[in-house]
DNA sequence: GCGATCACG
DNA sequence: GACGTACGTGATCGCA
């Protein structure tokens, strides 16, 4: 038995065993034993959700202590109270009791104590366990969602309901009640609860008795004032039943003191014996946790075995794969072993148009093969049995996939790839899921981020020390490059194989890092979960309106012309109008105008910025630029590559998102980047205008607000911050307010800006340069400003301060999900160092908004399938997510989206700020943002 | 191929 | 006291 004192530091959880089990066979679909027909569906969400607290859960919600309480017999002392109590329960369905002694031997299986005892609710030890927890400082996550729970919720204590993936805190019991955890009891004694037969006063309910509390304070103060109630029947109610209330109160009372057998501190969480969990777990036949568990206790069984192999990549060993019975015996031994590195050839690097070509596959170092399906005219092949432009002799594509898809969708195979999210994508549109996965350039991500990038050339090259043959050596450069398609198949051979070999050779560096290095939990619940649905939504795609686009088009060219010619004028003379050097001397060394900057390579500076500040010391050609140039960004970069995205197959713009580029955790958008579409200016919400939906459909757009801002709120722990949250209240204007004693009511909106603009620089790493340069004010003002705020807000300077300390001693910084961000520049001096604070003040917050978004995306999918949503998710933009869906379900969409992206964070955080969305429903992007 | 610029969060 | 600075991206253009 593990012990382990119990402290501040302490989290323990407590599980509401019994009625777990209840909610789960009720909720959950119907599952059985596949070999005896034997009801496991509650037994089967026990062991996921275990599963999930004990493994997945990070940071300081980790558990240190950990118990499954069970109710032991349904008498006790409350049954003496009063003989109806619970009486109306029915006997448990007869597919659920086999269950009971299974779900216990699950818990123990996973080195839970199992905890019962005779005469008393799983409820009341429930709450003798947390109440003693709470006295020593720990925190203390119950496991369930039984309303009788709630009155021990405090600032320490939390409801977890792991199926709704709810935290439930003071708030929410506030909202159920209103009234806090204290009066809890209060209010159930005078509502009652028909579920569990406690009486109360008939005719008071939940509302009723909180404005009677609210009024009168407490229980007893309400009974021996019950005279003065003013409505006569509520009166008549409460002196008559005053006994039963009595009673009621002693009913939902639950016992705080329980004489407990095994103390709190003997809770300590211990790792469960892999042979016993692994073994339950198998006799349950429940083939996906088994493979996680085993996979997981492997893996960390392996680390100091499983040495780099010193087995030098030899290209000469892969196979070509051209006979169907030679592919069924790859088939066969990657099924066997279990795992199996795969990569797929195409013809093109976009994956929605791309078309398959062939097929590699590793087993281990060197026994790779590549399967052609594709190939033309191999022209020098050196294939004997082929003449002129016939095809090689290869699998035909058909029988190929037949043989592939059972192992490519079975359970207990896992597929590895790098950036398997495009083979995903080709498989796809073949009918092929590939399931399950792992990704070694998102292993990398996780592990390396900021370290390096993590392309199989960097990886290849820095931990196995290999240089992979480049794609120009078998392809070709330039105008004569050709397509995969048109490889000789033994140099296809070469190439592709050893992708996969070299993809598996990384897996297996890679993958047991991921526990020393504490990043399981990312990888697992915020990387991997997304590659499916980032998968889906770049099939997806979203429609444009060409023929908009089209005129938008042609509308800047007209206009551009014209400020061409005015530019020519102002200037004097003709001149490339978009060549910042030609302009720059035109403007400085020409015209010689004042003020200006060189940039670090030596040229006049002639950004926005710098034109601003010409064009209001009264210059005419510096605003000419500024609106040529604005014309020609949305022209060239939007109205007019957009139209070029168009598929032509499907009418619609499918973008790419790259999951391991943004150090911080964020996504990014390419070909084309749909991040980044105009929104500012009214010019540029033309552009997103022509994001529409197909005919009958809506665009949603969900948005968190200020979720950078509300993230600060928490890390840091600033109460003003919070607390202006939780009354929604104008964040920059409480800023303001605070910072300069003006009240918020008709403050100057340029005051307000201002506050913004520091709010937003907080969040930057804020510097007296950096303010001073935003809001156009001297740097001695800015610098003031940020004093004022310290000393308003002295916490956040305390975080800053802390963050940066912890950046410097280990050389990176972490996220609110446990992602960690390596900062190159922390050790170093100067600039470098300077920058690199900033990072660290940055990336957690940013990282964290980017880990919550991603979670609420994971989630989506499912959500959505649950409300029988026919929505679909077309993109993501940081804090924004954009749907498709038919007309009529917009309305269930939007709170379906937000419910989901509200909650997002929990359970395994619960954030001390409330999260908002706002969502619209229009015929186009612009309407809905 | 790189720097400058500017679109977004 | 001087140094260079707001955080994270991607696409386009001119120019070497």
């Amino acid at each position: 038995m593990a012990t382990a004192p119990v402290d501040k530091d302490s989290h323990l959880y407590l599980v509401d065993a019994s009625a777990y089990i209840f909610r789960a066979f009720h909720a959950l679909p119907p599952l059985t034993r596949q070999s005896d027909g034997l009801p496991i569906g509650a037994v089967s969400g026990f062991c996921n959700m275990l599963f999930k607290l004990l493994e997945d859960v990070k940071g300081d919600d980790r558990p240190t202590h950990f118990a499954c309480i069970f109710d032991k017999s349904s008498i006790t002392f409350r049954n003496e109270l009063y003989d109806q109590y619970k009486a109306n329960r029915p006997e448990p369905p007869e597919e659920l009791r086999p269950q009971f002694p299974l779900v216990r031997r699950a818990a123990e299986a996973f080195a839970a104590h199992a905890i019962e005892m005779e005469g008393f609710e799983a409820d009341d030890l429930i709450a003798t366990y947390s109440r003693q927890a709470e006295a020593k400082g720990a925190r203390v996550t119950i496991v369930s969602s039984d309303k009788d729970l709630m009155q021990l919720v405090s600032d320490r204590v939390v409801m977890l309901d792991t199926m709704k993936n709810k935290t439930l805190g003071r708030e929410e019991v506030f909202e159920k009640f209103g009234v806090g955890p204290e009066k809890v009891v209060d209010i159930q004694s005078l509502a009652g609860d028909s579920v569990d037969n406690v009486p109360g006063a008939p005719g008071i309910g939940v509302k009723t008795a909180a404005q009677l509390l609210d009024e009168y304070g407490d229980l007893e103060t309400l009974l021996a004032r019950a005279e003065e109630i003013k409505q006569p029947k509520r009166r008549q109610t409460l002196i008559e039943n005053a006994d039963l209330i009595r009673i009621s109160k002693q009913l939902v009372t639950l016992k705080d003191d329980v004489p407990l057998d095994l103390p709190l501190e003997d809770l300590a969480v211990q790792d469960p014996d892999p042979d016993t969990l692994i073994s339950f777990l198998e006799e349950m036949e429940f083939r996906t946790i088994t493979r996680r568990v085993r996979e997981m206790m492997e893996l960390e069984g392996a680390i100091e075995s499983a040495q780099p192999a010193e087995d030098p990549i030899d290209r000469s060993k892969y196979v070509c794969v051209r006979d169907f019975e030679a592919l069924e015996d790859w088939v066969a031994r990657a099924t066997k072993q279990g795992y199996v590195a795969v990569d797929t050839e195409t013809d093109s690097l976009d994956s929605i148009v791309a078309n398959l070509v062939g097929v590699s596959l590793a087993l281990s170092p060197n026994e790779a093969c590549y399967i052609p399906l594709a190939h033309v005219d191999p022209d020098g092949a050196g294939d004997g049995d082929m003449f002129g432009a016939d095809p090689p002799r290869q699998i035909r594509m058909k029988d190929a996939l037949r043989a592939l898809k059972p192992m490519l969708e079975d359970p207990s195979v896992l597929k590895i790839g790098q950036n398997i999210k495009y083979d995903l994508s080709i498989f796809a549109t073949h009918k092929i899921d590939v399931a399950p996965i792992d990704d070694t350039m998102l292993l990398s991500y996780v592990l390396n981020a900021g370290k390096h990038n993590h392309g199989m050339d960097t990886l290849s090259e820095r931990y196995l020390q290999h240089n992979t043959i480049p794609f120009k050596e078998i392809a070709g450069t330039g105008k004569s490059q050709v397509t995969f398609d048109k490889i000789a198949l033994d140099k296809a051979t070469e190439y592709a194989a050893e992708d996969a070999d070299v993809t598996l050779r990384l897996w297996h560096i890679f993958k047991p890092e991921l526990r020393p290095e504490k990043v399981t939990t990312v990888y697992e619940t915020l990387e991997r979960p997304l590659v499916p649905v980032l998968a889906r939504m770049e099939q997806e795609g979203i429609k444009v309106d060409r023929d908009k686009l089209s005129r938008l088009s042609s509308d800047f060219s007209q206009r551009m012309a014209a400020l061409e010619a005015e530019a020519h004028e102002q200037a004097g003379r003709e001149f490339n109008i978009g060549s910042p050097k030609q302009l720059g001397e035109i403007l400085f060394d020409e015209m010689g105008l004042e003020g200006g900057k060189r940039t670090k390579s030596g040229a006049w500076q002639t950004d926005a910025d710098v034109l601003e500040g010409l064009a209001a010391a009264g210059h005419g050609l510096p605003r000419t630029i500024v609106d040529w140039r604005t014309l020609s960004k949305l022209r060239s970069t939007y109205t007019e590559a957009l139209q070029a995205a168009i598929n032509p197959t499907t009418g619609r713009v499918h973008t790419s998102f790259s999951m391991a580029v943004a150090q911080t955790g964020r996504l990014s958008s390419t070909d084309p980047n749909l991040q980044n579409i105009p929104v500012r200016t009214e010019e540029g919400r033309k552009i997103r205008e022509a994001f529409i939906a197909e005919d009958g459909n809506v665009l949603v757009s969900a948005d968190y607000s200020q979720i950078e801002l509300r993230i600060l709120a928490h890390i840091a722990d600033i109460d003003a911050l919070k607390s202006a949250f939780k009354d929604g209240l104008d964040i920059h204007a409480m800023t303001a307010s605070e910072m300069f004693g003006v009240p918020i009511e008709g403050m100057d909106p340029m005051v307000r800006r201002q506050a913004k603009a520091i709010n937003f620089g907080i969040i930057y790493g804020i510097s007296g340069f950096g303010l001073a340069r935003q809001l156009g004010i001297p740097q001695s003002e800015a610098s003031d400003y940020i004093k004022t705020y310290f000393k308003r807000f002295p916490g956040i300077r305390a975080y800053m301060d802390e963050t940066k300390a912890f950046a410097k001693e280990h050389g990176y910084v972490t996220t609110a999900f446990g992602r960690k961000i390596n900062l190159a520049g922390i050790k170093s001096k100067g600039p470098q160092k300077a920058f690199a604070e900033r990072q660290a003040i940055n990336a957690p917050i940013q990282g964290s908004a980017a880990d919550i978004i991603k979670r609420a995306m994971i989630r989506m999918p499912d959500a959505l399938a649950q409300a029988g949503l026919k929505a679909r998710m077309l993109l993501q933009v940081h804090d924004e997510l954009v749907f498709e869906c038919p007309e009529k379900e917009a309305d269930k969409l939007i709170e379906v989206a937000q419910a989901t992206m509200q909650g997002a964070a929990g359970p395994s955080l619960h954030l001390s700020v409330p999260l908002e969305v706002e969502a619209r429903a229009a015929k186009n992007w612009a309407e809905a943002h």
